[in-house]
DNA sequence: GCCGCTTTTTGCCAAATGGCAAGTGTTGCC
DNA sequence: GGCAACACTTGCCATTTGGCAAAAAGCGGC
């Protein structure tokens, strides 16, 4: 819980009434590997902080593929925005790679800390914009590159991720077969 | 500059008076095909409406080449995110690929219509939030797919911009190369 | 330790894409 | 018309990646 209010103080202030305010609003959830955070066909109505584990956000294509979009691991906030922001029924799902506690705000819960906290929407729209700009940054240059490269990067900016997450997920993320990644593993 | 106004108001609500202080602090300008509105290594200091041609956000990699990260065309607004927000330099540039008319405000303008319009804030959140999502979600895909599919994706949601924008360019933004993508044409 | 399950690695070959360089086409200018 | 500059296409071959299936390795339960 600490480590959440640490991460929301980068983005402003906040007082130790406010804080208390936060802390009773949120609620302690424990996720088990491969359960659902948020799924297709439903509204998200919900925003997690990562206090433990790592969660993905993933979709399927029209030949059925499954497609990791990305990760995201402790300390990082995760939420379908899309579904979220527009009450429309999500067409992916954010699910749990590995066993997560997760900090999880309600709807009504941000609804009344964004009507009572001033500061609290500056606050969590620097946080939406700083990691959506973070994605584009990231996915983006992985186009130009060769899955090597990628998979090279990834350890780059992840080292810590690589050895959590099972091989077929990371490619699946890099947009490669499980096959590639295995050779390109080999070769480096 | 009409539609900049009916663009803002799909994202909240702003009385006559409002309307005219926002036309009072934008500025039009021209910009002429290959010139930039933003360049690596400045900070970006300004924010524009695309009133009419094609933008492109590009940057270079370490090997020297030319990678186009997305286009921005006609009633979209355009701006080094990263650099506006963080006041550090940029990496990369905005650049006009055909003649442009912008419709211009200043760091300073936004800052007052911030401080003046109630609510103003929370229309530029949500516009920024929406094209970032927006963003992420159509580069993402394009990982998981084949040169081909991505080339036949673009044209099915830029109909209009296949046409404005030179091969080269187009190439760059798949991840391809000028001659794959001058195959692939040929082949459908 | 052994079994059954999942994850990862490999081999084989086909298909996609890149690199390079030359050829063709288009446009604007003189 | 002819030239220069630029944009696009094509040919040839090397390299990368995919598809498929089988083998190997890792892991938890008993």
């Amino acid at each position: 819980m600490e480590a959440l209010i640490d991460y929301l103080l980068q983005f402003g202030q906040l007082n130790q009434q406010q804080v208390d305010l936060v802390k009773s609003k949120a609620r302690v959830v424990d996720l088990k590997k491969d359960g659902y955070f948020s799924e297709a066909g439903k509204i998200a109505n919900q925003v997690a902080f990562v206090s433990d584990g790592i969660l993905r956000v993933c979709y399927y294509n029209n030949r059925g593929e499954e497609i990791t979009r990305y990760f995201i691991d402790e300390h990082n906030f995760a939420v379908d925005l899309n579904s979220f922001s527009t009450q429309i029924p999500s067409s992916e799902y954010i699910q749990a790679i590995t066993d997560c506690r997760l900090i999880v705000f309600s709807s009504e819960a941000l609804r009344e800390l964004s009507l009572t906290i001033i500061g609290w929407d500056g606050i969590i729209n620097k946080i939406t914009s700083k990691s959506l700009v973070e994605k584009v940054n990231r996915i983006s240059p992985m186009l130009a590159e060769d899955a090597k490269t990628r998979y090279l990067s990834f350890l780059e900016k992840f080292p810590h991720l690589a050895n959590r997450i099972p091989l077929s997920l990371l490619a699946s993320y890099l947009g490669i077969t499980q096959s590639s990644l295995s050779r390109i593993r080999r070769n480096i």
